[in-house]
DNA sequence: TATTGTTATACTCTATAACTATA
DNA sequence: TATAGTTATAGAGTATAACAATA
């Protein structure tokens, strides 16, 4: 009777802990490193197309009156601006501005975490993860 | 020339941000389901020995004085307590309670999304997984 | 009536700075 | 002097409740 010197001698439980600490913490310093929050950050990103606050607050899971907050500031800071939706008097629309597109790709580029990760693996192993990340989330 | 219907169909890093956040977002339900945020449940999952301050806030990356608010507030609702270090005076060890026990197991049992990712694949394939996740975190 | 968004409020997380007590 | 922890303070995230305007 041995034990496992393999893989197997750690848990994927711990696997997968380390690496989904390891992304938050990346994607955090990330966000830092462009003056805004994870919060800040999820609504500019989302901004490609704009769209009404009522979708974003559907989307990041969160209460309608957060996305007014974090909306407030970011615009104060210029990076997107509220804009009247001539098809509905009630809603506004959200948009960049020039420079929230700006700092939305400056996120992209110093959010090197994922791609750092994809670079480190073959066309195969990358294959392979999809497919085992995708079982193991089941659905 | 054709489009692959394979896994690649998909792009490995929207696979990896899927996954953090369904894990995220159960991690955040687990300890809502204990009446506790996440940064409570962080402190609270790491008393299995008593503990100082200062080594919680360099585990978890925050300032000392963040741990100490988190300590007090779990410590109103009685899941720690804070004792007094008899080798150094100025320390202060944190200690779970009973009731703190019970809290922490019961968000063991809440948060059964590693569980359940590492019960859908089998042997071999949590073995690929491992290699696979410590490859992409690379060092 | 239902929906979109805002405002007021309250609690939590978090860091910085200043502080006490002890090493 | 350096370290452990606390307190005061301030900004941000978050939800709930009450509200106005519009559909």
């Amino acid at each position: 009777m041995t034990v496992s010197s393999g893989p197997t001698a750690i848990d994927v439980e711990d696997a997968l802990y380390t690496f989904v600490d390891s992304y938050d913490r990346a994607y955090e310093a990330a966000a830092a490193n462009q003056q805004l929050s994870v919060a800040q950050i999820c609504v500019l990103i989302r901004l490609d197309q704009r769209r009404g606050m009522s979708s974003l607050a559907t989307e990041l899971g969160c209460d309608a009156s957060n996305i007014t907050q974090i909306v407030a500031r970011l615009e104060s800071r210029g990076l997107v601006i509220r804009q009247p939706d001539p098809a509905d008097g009630r809603a506004r629309l959200i948009a960049r501005t020039p420079e929230g597109d700006a700092v939305s790709t400056r996120f992209d580029s110093a959010f090197d975490f994922a791609r750092e990760a994809k670079n480190r693996l073959s066309t195969e192993e990358r294959d392979q993860l999809i497919v085992l990340l995708r079982k193991a989330l089941g659905g």
